[in-house]
DNA sequence: GTCTATATTTGGATAGAC
DNA sequence: GTCTATCCAAATATAGAC
């Protein structure tokens, strides 16, 4: 009787990417040192991958679909009794369930944030061609709460909207709560402080 | 009769090196892209640097040093007329000046942007040693004018407020304004909605 | 101060046995 | 699917001539 490992070899694979990614970004994280973590052959990212970008791709892939998904939902969901508050949430809870939920998910944020922060063209157009709807949709979702606001001004403002959400919910993945404060608890107020902030910013 | 370079060697290659730690990150760029974007002999980087880290380091202190005694400088001018929206201006302003003013300055603030995005322990020891004082500062100016916050409810402001103002000004660097519009407008612009955002959401 | 040449390490990727 | 062994390109860094 041999032992049985509980995650496979690609998602092993995937969950130390996403670690080292976010922690030395995609460039400063070897393939050796991702292969070494999973406790994987070297080998096995290119048997089961083809290459680095690919895996990279991947790892993005994996907990997008499932985020852009439940973020749309509950737009949906609120689409009667939207208000700025209420967006924002739909946008930022869902990232806030995959921080807390699943093994890694708070580590995601983190290397969302620095897709975001490179300006890397190859992985820009990865990430707008295959989730660039959910933006837009939200994008669309404020312009009918904010009439007073011309095109140009709302576009500032969902700029500026855009780079605080994004850093700020990088920090879900950093452990800095204060004692006696679970990690549950740090993130809620996190979430909450970003709503009102990013709201009253947006209604300026 | 030779050519005389406008700018030494040393010069070139940090300019070089600016422009490629934005665009690549620091591990993203080789020296050997650095040195031949520069014109200047590989061996040159470690001749004048030491090595690629001293290197990264001398990046930072070319602009930092000038642009945090004038954020000072234009705080200590305010003080007496202190609002949220001059405080903040005292902070965006010189990045904007260094953006437009200086050869490569714009795209210092996409470097300044990475280094916070990552989240690399010896780059953000040499940046909190060498000029944290001048977020502690600020920090206290925004302490005196919200005097109804909390501790905490301060901290989590100013978080969220230095995320929104370096995400936003990694953006003096990207050209993406609009046809007829120069540089200089779309950044003042940029800086007047980034101060009345930030100030909202402060206040809020 | 700047060059050529090179030492040394590390990177991504693959071939071929099992 | 997974391993060992290896190829080859690219990386940082240095030695030594000029």
């Amino acid at each position: 009787m041999h032992d049985t490992p509980q995650f496979s070899t690609r998602q092993r694979i995937l969950g130390a990417a996403e670690e080292l990614f976010a922690e030395r970004g995609f460039a400063g994280a070897s393939l050796r040192q991702v292969t070494s973590a999973a406790k994987v052959n070297l080998a096995a990212v290119n048997y089961h991958f083809g290459s680095k970008d690919n895996l990279i791709e991947e790892v993005f892939r994996r907990r997008l679909d499932e985020l852009s998904r439940r973020r749309l939902e509950r737009l949906a969901e609120i689409a009667d009794e939207a208000t700025l508050e209420s967006v924002l949430d739909a946008f930022i809870t869902p990232a806030l369930e995959l921080s807390l939920d699943r093994k890694g998910g708070s580590v995601f944020m983190r290397v969302l944030a620095r897709a975001f922060a490179e300006h890397n063209t190859h992985l820009r157009k990865f990430l707008s061609e295959n989730y660039g709807y959910v933006l837009k949709d939200f994008a669309a979702a404020f312009a009918n709460l904010l009439p007073q606001l011309d095109k140009e001004e709302l576009y500032w403002r969902l700029d500026i909207a855009v780079g605080a959400l994004t850093y700020a919910m990088a920090d879900f993945g950093v452990i800095q709560r204060r004692p006696g404060e679970t990690e549950r608890t740090h993130r809620e107020q996190m979430a909450r402080h970003l709503i009102h902030f990013t709201a009253a910013g947006l209604r300026a």
